[in-house]
DNA sequence: AATGTCATGTAACTAGTTACATGATTTA
DNA sequence: TAAATCATGTAACTAGTTACATGACATT
């Protein structure tokens, strides 16, 4: 166990990509909706704490003339380490099962900071999962037709063919890739 | 504020199918992956703690001969009510946003408790939200397209290719509702 | 003068995670 | 007799939610 939540590592990225402060990471959840993460102080200042009290980034205190004090935050090395660690993680059936949209939050970061061969890597993993896991969904379905209410049906349905469509979107992200080598 | 979470709505809701147990309702979990909860008895068992303690289910020791005893929970009249005014609750922006999955748990649910016409409706509301979220999510990227990385651009494109994905879902589905009538 | 935005934080509460405990019954 | 399955639960920890506090500067 690394001990970094889901919104410690997005906070690591969106500081890798460049430094920035708590109240400018709350404006990122807030103005582009990445993810379902919060933008309640209550969570972000005490991860931020929490990441720097690791080590992982280093805040400094910038005083641009007039406003009150910024909090800039920087990753350190220790911090790209960790962050690049949970990049690599392989895509296991779990991620797939539970937490597909924390996939590709992790694969939003990977060009930055691992490179286009990574990325291409790890889509792989993902199709892979993805082609072994709806099989599975489909033969739930056919299973249990019987005792299931139309919504109930429809609402599986959605999420079968919510994994074919991040099928098809991985096939020609995994296209692109190849097209620039 | 209702002070019910999503599992324990969810644990209503298949009470509300049919009595369960703990145990029973920890084998829906792992077994048909149907949203992202957690099938921890140290999630389970307090959730149903606090829905006996509110009055919204009942449960009863089931002693079925030979095996250890069984609390097979019912759901009560005023957990119905509580279930099914979670269940009526309109579709906001917000749910779109951030809790797409949770839309689709009290969509299966709907047909069962409320009937086909209030899943119609569901529906409808659904399809008018994503229609007006789709544009949103283009112009975002339209405008931040020459910052974004490959990876990051096909990460939000995967996005917005799931609400389009939802879209058709839901039209297709209310097609099917109307031609039931 | 009042409101809004920049900016950081804390405190109380709540619920979920992990890990453990218990014990009976069935199967290998 | 050892292991797996049925079945329920607790305890310690952690992190997120909501709401509040503070205060300077900018705008109306």
């Amino acid at each position: 166990m690394t001990g970094i939540t889901q919104l410690g590592f997005a906070l690591l990225g969106l500081i890798n990509q460049q430094p920035m402060s708590g109240y400018d990471l709350r404006k990122v959840f807030t103005t582009t909706a990445l993810g379902s993460y919060s933008d309640s102080p209550g969570a972000i200042y005490p991860a931020l704490k929490r990441l720097a009290g690791r080590g992982l980034v280093r805040g400094s205190v910038e005083k641009t003339g007039a406003l009150r004090t910024r909090r800039v935050f920087t990753i350190t090395p220790a911090g790209l380490t960790a962050f690049k660690a949970w990049l690599k993680r392989p895509v296991t059936r779990q991620d797939i099962v539970r937490n597909v949209d924390d996939l590709l939050l992790r694969f939003a970061f990977m060009d930055q900071a691992l490179g286009a061969r990574h990325s291409l890597r790890f889509l792989e993993q993902f199709a892979e999962q993805v082609v072994n896991y709806i099989p599975e969904l489909r033969e739930f379905v056919a299973a249990h037709r019987a005792e299931m209410s139309v919504s109930g049906r429809l609402a599986l349905e959605c999420g079968i063919e919510g994994y074919r469509q991040r099928l098809e979107w991985a096939r020609s992200s995994i296209a692109i890739y190849q097209r620039r080598k």
